[in-house]
RNA sequence: AGGGGUAGGCGGGUGACCGCGGGUCUACGACCCGAGGAAAGUCCGGGCAUCAACGGGCAGGAUGGUCCCUAACGGGGACUGGGGGCAACCUUAAGGAAAGUGCAACAGAAAGUAUACCGCCCCGUCUUGACGGGGCAAGGGUGAAAAGGUGAGGUAAGAGCUCACCAGUCCCGUGGCAACACGGGAGCUCGGCAAACCCCAUCCGAUGCAAGGCCAAAAAGGGGGCUGCCAGAAAUGGCAGCGAGGAUUGCCCAUCCUUUAACCCGGGUAGGCCGCAAGAGGUUCGGGACAACUUGAACCCAUAGAGAAAUGGUCACCGUACCGUCCCGGUCACGGCCGAACGGGAGACAGAACCCGGCUUACAACCUACCCCUUUUU
RNA sequence: UGGGAGAUCGUUCAACGGCAGGACAACGGACUCUGACUCCGUGAAUAGGGGUUCAAAUCCCUUUCUCCCAG
């Protein structure tokens, strides 16, 4: 397992637009969204809109979840995109209750 | 000891592992660099870039005590006048109301070339407390504001009618670069609001890096007008005028560009490259200035730069204020206080997007300097 | 990123610087056997802070929030 975040890994511009997504699984502050793409590679994009918080809030937040993604890379589905939606943002943003969410909305993922 | 005022500083540090953006090189790796005092709000100013024209006028906008500083400013400094505070000190859009237009609800007699409700005084009449004529604006009453204020003289009653002091206006003198201050004199007068229109003085071209420059795929699409005269067999060419289109800020004036030739012309999207990053820097010392600031020397820094956006995660240690425990020592007015030991203990506001100078707003905890007032002790 | 407009009862609209007013909704009463309609009445607001003025929803400054436009 390689513990890597490259630029190619990304959603970029381009991708958002025209792209028929299927819900994958949703949490009380998460929403994740999949799309099988012809590049052969697992993508992630994180959306959070700006009535979440301010710029610091936000950094954060997406942050915690790429840092998730970038040492849980196998529980993401393979060649697709995953976009995860910040719906909004919990009070206290810690490390630990990110990682604890995230794992039951991976868990949901996988099971279905 | 308590309370207050002013001016600032700082905005955690060290290490390990796993990652991210950019750059360089001997390139599957190594090394270096990688958010803030406000990066924020976008309220001003400047650089830079473009517009053939940074032409004129009107309109429009901004500023408003004086002098100075600055690249510039609506920023800053010092001083003057007004207001607040016992004081340290704070605060102030602070030009013009005899250039003009306007506004002042309600109340009140009257709200601006003053006026007379209750009143006061004189004269006349008669039914002896009313009526008529005249004088007055001191007192009452209304209002946010009532035509200088207080006291004395004066008078039929009164009034700057006269006098003294105070306030205001104008003139003269002295001091100051000036705003103004102080002194003297005159006549006694002619309110408030310009953050109402306005007048005066000073300043402002417009648009903003999504500016703008270069390269430019595929597909589609636009333009090459009319009249007159001349030349020519004709095709067509030349000149002039009109029109059309384009350019400039809201308007007007003046002005400019294009109108080619059967294949050219210009526009221009996706995308790419450039713009795109070492200076109106800081500290110390010396000179000038009350200060803002400026000047000379030395030293220190200063090279983040994406293009939907990089600085993150975990762990360990350090440790200030403070909190808790323990009970060891000291002191005691027996409430506590101080020192030591142990345990806990890093938190605010907030994320660069062309770059600077300010302003405004947000901000946990801690630290520094100076000053004022009150109380107690000596 | 740049430019512009706005914020008034619970909602939607008014108000030359001079007592904040309607409509709908809510509540109470009358009418009715009961309800609807109708009539009468009641409560409720100028986004926050500061300034100018005798007096501010209105004028000026500042903060917060909302909406629209360009690309």
């Amino acid at each position: 397992m390689v513990y890597t975040f490259t630029k190619e890994e990304r959603l970029n511009k381009g991708d958002f637009r025209g792209t028929r997504w299927k819900k994958g699984a949703e949490t009380s502050h998460f929403l994740l969204l999949v799309h099988n793409n012809k590049e052969g590679r697992r993508k992630l994009g994180i959306t959070i809109r700006k009535k979440t918080g301010g710029a610091v809030v936000r950094n954060r937040m997406r942050r915690l979840v790429r840092e998730f993604y970038r040492l849980n890379k196998g529980l993401f589905p393979d060649r697709h995109d995953n976009l995860l939606k910040v719906k909004r943002v919990p009070e206290k943003l810690s490390w630990a209750a990110t990682e604890k969410e995230l794992h039951e909305l991976l868990h949901v993922m996988n099971t279905f």
